[in-house]
RNA sequence: GGCCCCUUCGUCUAGCGGUUAGGACGCGGCCCUCUCACGGCUGAAACACGGGUUCGAUUCCCGUAGGGGUCACCA
């Protein structure tokens, strides 16, 4: 009954995208949920989803799913996450392609019907051999078409089959890629590809094109290592007598050492780079669109611009090593940019987890207000917890090495001078306190650094910090006359 | 190995027959400065190689080398 049900659905879906496929852009991100949202996979999304957005057309996302032992619930969560986290959405329901089977499997029945594919008997046994023949031939491997042309009845009764495709042997076919230019392939290259498992499942070459074409889809923009697979593809279409899309195949990343990304490189979830890493999603798509696509000296592209400009035409067609020190500079680009309490907000979990307890209400606020002074000094968002977290710290503070050698020799008098013009100064502003310091270090006539590097010491318990004012301000007259008591306690 | 694709500073790229080959990240120096950052100025740094075509090639063509992708009843 849901079969039925689901038939007469694409059936009519069909029918409307046929309608309007050449009315505007649809392109789609089809990943499969066999792992996370790779940085790789990223980029295709954010590629198919700018080039919707620039011509007012379609972004559809499609689950590939119909390897059921690989696919996971975790998998499609982790993508479907990863995509919203960085800005993109997709129009229309999540099509999970495994409940489109039905209609694969007819289409494989319909291509055996009208003579375009045929069963094939041959056992994994058979076929290995086969293989391991052409390769000692040094021959290319690929299915010799052994059942093309038998009649099924020669081959034992209730023999399991898979059915393929019955693909033109001789011509070629030219792509006219987007991005690689027009490719052409002979035919003798390609053989007959399965397209129905013997199980009954169809195969993913079958699936992408039949949901392809159903969704409506007008540009396929992928990683260029389905290249291959279009030929194969445009046989299959072909032979349904349907349109063929517009391609564009997107070179692949490569990490640092020029080799393909793999984990080792950061070929993580995208979840990692936002929350191992601290990267902001604005600063990922900005990175990733860099990557292989450029216009011409810009390189801080905003999302609005990033539409307007995108073409498939200007994307590259060599592959790009990732460069965490560019994605860091920009991360810090968009750090600075971004707005305080959202920031604090990232930042506040981190901080908790650390000091092992809840921020108080004041102290939220405390944290929105050093944002200010925090932001152009941290390159992700973990830099800028760490950077908070003396804020929060309890007294008397644990003091890092350099710190505590800034508290020897004469500190002490030194903070002695400042604790009591600062806490005689009847006002707390950066005004009053910059004085009195300033003051302290002329009557002991030394540089205001002399003063400054100490009292950052007591106060944060580092030598780095921003600017000390701020560190006064923010602790507050209680917090910052208490830490400095603290240090002069320790040296003395 | 067959087929397909690629090749401008270390990296990402601009360039689309005639440029002092531009920008960004990173790196060095200087400035700013209470530390670290930010910011500003500045320096070093590239057309893989060999043939053509052309008055002239980074740019067009062909090789070579190097790199990548792909060759499943995986997607």
């Amino acid at each position: 009954m849901l079969g039925a049900l689901l038939v007469i659905a694409v059936m009519e879906f069909d029918r409307v995208s046929a309608s309007t496929a050449n009315s505007g852009v649809v392109t789609r991100f089809a990943p499969s949920p066999t792992g996370f949202l790779h940085i790789g996979g990223a980029r295709t999304a954010l590629f198919n989803w700018l080039f919707a957005r620039h011509h007012g057309g379609k972004f559809l996302l499609r689950i590939e799913d119909t390897d059921r032992a690989r696919s996971t619930d975790a998998a499609i969560e982790a993508i479907l996450d990863g995509m919203q986290w960085l800005g993109l959405n997709w129009d229309g329901e999540t099509v999970f392609q495994f409940t489109r089977a039905k209609r694969h499997t007819e289409i494989a029945h319909y291509l055996l019907e009208t003579g375009h594919a045929y069963r094939c008997f041959a056992t994994s046994d058979e076929l290995e051999a086969m293989r391991e023949a052409q390769r000692a031939a040094k021959q290319p491997m690929r299915y010799d078409g052994r059942w093309r042309d038998r009649d099924p009845s020669e081959a034992p009764t209730g023999a399991p089959f898979v059915i393929r495709l019955k693909a033109p042997q001789t011509g070629s076919v030219t792509i006219e890629d987007r991005v690689q230019g027009p490719v052409t392939v002979n035919n003798e290259e390609l053989d007959d590809f399965v397209l129905l498992r013997s199980d009954g499942n169809p195969t993913y070459m079958l699936s992408v094109v039949v949901d392809d074409h159903d969704m409506g889809i007008t540009h396929v923009i992928r990683g260029d290592d389905h290249l291959n697979n279009a030929f194969r593809q445009f046989a299959l279409i072909r032979a349904m007598g349907w349109q063929e899309p517009v391609y564009a195949h997107v070179p692949l990343i490569h990490g640092q050492d020029g080799a393909k990304l793999s984990k080792r490189h950061g070929a993580l979830g995208v979840d990692a780079y936002r929350d191992e890493m601290g990267y902001l999603p604005e600063a990922i798509d900005n990175y990733l669109l860099r990557l292989g696509w450029g216009h011409g000296d810009d390189e801080i592209i905003s999302r609005d611009q990033a539409i307007e400009w995108f073409d498939l035409d200007a994307v590259g067609r060599s592959p790009s090593r990732f460069d965490f020190k560019k994605l860091e500079n920009l991360n810090g680009h968009y750090i600075r940019e971004a707005d305080d309490s959202r920031l604090a907000g990232i930042v506040q979990p981190l901080i908790e987890t650390k000091i092992g307890r809840v921020l108080r209400e004041s102290e939220q606020q405390t944290l929105v207000a050093a944002m200010a002074s925090l932001k152009p000094r941290a390159k992700s968002t973990l830099g800028l917890a760490d950077g908070a977290l003396f804020l929060f710290e309890q007294r008397p503070l644990a003091l890092d090495e350099a710190a505590k050698a800034l508290l020897e020799g004469d500190a002490a008098h030194l903070l002695e001078s400042v604790s009591s013009a600062i806490g005689s100064s009847s006002e707390w502003d950066e005004a009053a306190l910059e004085t009195a310091v300033r003051q302290v270090a002329e009557d002991a006539g030394l540089g205001l650094g002399k003063v400054a590097q100490p009292l950052r010491a007591a106060l944060t318990g580092r030598t780095t910090s921003p600017g000390i004012f701020d560190v006064l301000l923010l602790l507050g007259r209680e917090e910052s006359l208490a830490r400095i008591d603290d240090a002069m306690a320790k040296v003395a």
